[in-house]
RNA sequence: GUGGGUGUAGCUCAGCGGUUAGAGCAGUGGACUGUGGAUCCACGGGUCGGGGGUUCAAAUCCCCUCACCCACCCCA
């Protein structure tokens, strides 16, 4: 047997079903908000991530799927969009335009070590909005971030969820190094006490220290100095507007003083999206303000941006543990027309093919809300017995006894209620299903 | 990448050196030949994740490997 790779998924018939309304579900709220799709290539050059992720990240440093095509480029499977998305809008010569406004949904790789909600393959989804500084923007992603996830769990009938965003500034390039120094400076007092992972980051990125869940390093880090009193004017009244525009909209967040990403081009704000299940933190999105992003990847361009990205697997575990009913939630009105056959009368066919011309014809009052099955079956029972294993709403059949008095039968198997229709009528029950099925 | 747990029928699992590997549920057929879900009876189904080793004898013990789950690491 040839199995799937490591940490992919093979999404069947209920999930893919779910996860289609899920894709379906934020797209039409995002479109709403002026966000439109964006869609960029699965493999990228390395240079792309190396540039803008970081080349001290862990995504960068060990996570890559990486590989080299018949020509010998360095090529990789993208492990996040953000910096597609942003060399997209370069490459395309978007940055003219003052509505830069994206959204996004795909797969992501990353070579990890696959647990529950962690996959090798995932599908990220999330939105980028482009070329504007102002805190306005922050406060656009961020309110957007949480009322996407209201409006989804809303829409699948999800209550009870509890999510909070978390958000930090961490500076800019004025301000950081400074930060980065008192941050140093700290931390080297406590260097032995540090994990081995810590001790490294002392050098590589001090920031991700607070990131730590050794219990010594977060013992340490508590008292470490906080990223806010060292913001530069200009960042402090970023920020201090931002939390006021979110206090404003009573926008629930936690203010998280030691909240650091493990992508590099973040700057200013920061923010992730924390929900709880089954008393583990999952982490269902994660974002903030990239305005050098740009910039790494062509020292030419400077465009400001901000952005989140979530993940639809994590999401979709969310909507599975809340509420396990929701396939059922989501299903169309099922219909199985059943042929009873035990002879050798072949005319009786043409009423199947009927319906299958009928269906095709009435395609558009149909979708969304009607599935229709057909079978042939030698006894009644054993259609019935199908379309209970099949969880058939209602089932439509004809057999001798309705050939010999002209009629067919229409059997509501909820109410177990049956009512009988002339055969004359057998080319309008499609395009009359409605009136057909309330009785 | 590190540490731990688990792989036996379609599903949930029992068996943990000793006949021919079991149960419940699901499936198929019948009792019941035109009105379903129930009940009873019968039946089908397994390279015991894969490979190697130890042994008279391995699902069971050992090694390797693959996959899943959990905690790290990191993140969506």
């Amino acid at each position: 047997m040839i199995e799937r790779p490591r940490g992919t998924n093979d999404f069947i018939p209920f999930e893919s079903i779910l996860r289609e309304k899920i894709i379906y579900t934020i797209s039409e709220y995002l479109k709403v908000f002026g966000y439109n799709l964006i869609e960029t290539p699965i493999f990228e050059k390395i240079e792309l991530f190396k540039r803008s992720v970081g080349e001290s990240s862990d995504i960068v440093l060990k996570e890559m799927y990486e590989f080299k095509d018949k020509k010998g480029r360095d090529l990789v499977l993208r492990p996040e969009l953000t910096a597609s998305v942003v060399r997209a809008v370069i490459q395309n010569k978007l940055y003219n335009n003052n509505y830069l406004k994206f959204y996004y949904i795909g797969p992501i790789f990353r070579y990890e070590r696959p647990q529950l909600g962690r996959y090798r393959q995932a599908t990220q989804f999330g939105i980028e909005y482009l070329g504007n500084l102002s805190f306005l923007a922050d406060f656009e992603i961020i309110f957007l971030t949480q009322n996407l996830y209201n409006y989804i769990f809303n829409k699948f009938n999800i209550k009870n969820i509890e999510f909070k965003i978390h958000i930090n500034s961490i500076g800019c390039n004025l301000c950081r190094p400074t930060y980065k120094k008192k941050l140093y400076e700290y931390f080297i007092n406590y260097k032995n006490d540090l994990c081995q992972d810590c001790q490294k980051r002392l050098d590589i990125n001090v920031l991700r220290i607070l990131d730590c869940k050794n219990l010594t390093c977060k013992n340490i880090s508590i008292n470490a100095p906080k990223s806010i009193d060292y913001l530069c004017l200009e960042c402090k009244n970023h920020f201090d507007n931002l939390l006021n525009l979110l206090t404003m909209n009573n926008i629930d967040f936690i203010l998280d003083n030691y909240l650091v990403r493990g992508l590099d081009y973040y700057n200013r704000t920061v923010f992730e999206v924390k929900a709880i299940l089954d008393n583990n933190i999952i982490d269902l999105a994660g974002g903030g303000r990239y305005d050098y992003l740009a910039n790494f990847i062509d020292s030419s361009y400077n465009i400001a941006g901000c952005g989140f990205a979530g993940g639809l697997e994590r999401l979709t575990i969310f909507i599975n543990n809340y509420n396990s009913n929701i396939t059922k939630l989501l299903s169309p009105v099922k219909i199985l027309f059943t042929i009873i056959h035990n002879n050798q009368n072949i005319n009786i066919f043409k009423y199947l093919l009927n319906i299958f011309q009928n269906v095709n014809n009435y395609i558009n009052n149909l979708k969304e809300r009607y599935s229709f099955y057909f079978s042939i079956e030698s006894s009644l029972k054993s259609a019935l017995k199908k379309a209970n294993a099949m969880d058939i709403n209602y089932i439509i059949f004809i057999g001798d006894y309705e050939i010999e008095k002209n009629v067919f039968q229409v059997k509501d198997l909820k109410n177990g209620k049956q009512k009988e229709f002339s055969l004359d009528q057998i080319n309008l029950i499609i395009k009359n299903i409605e009136e057909l099925l309330n009785f």
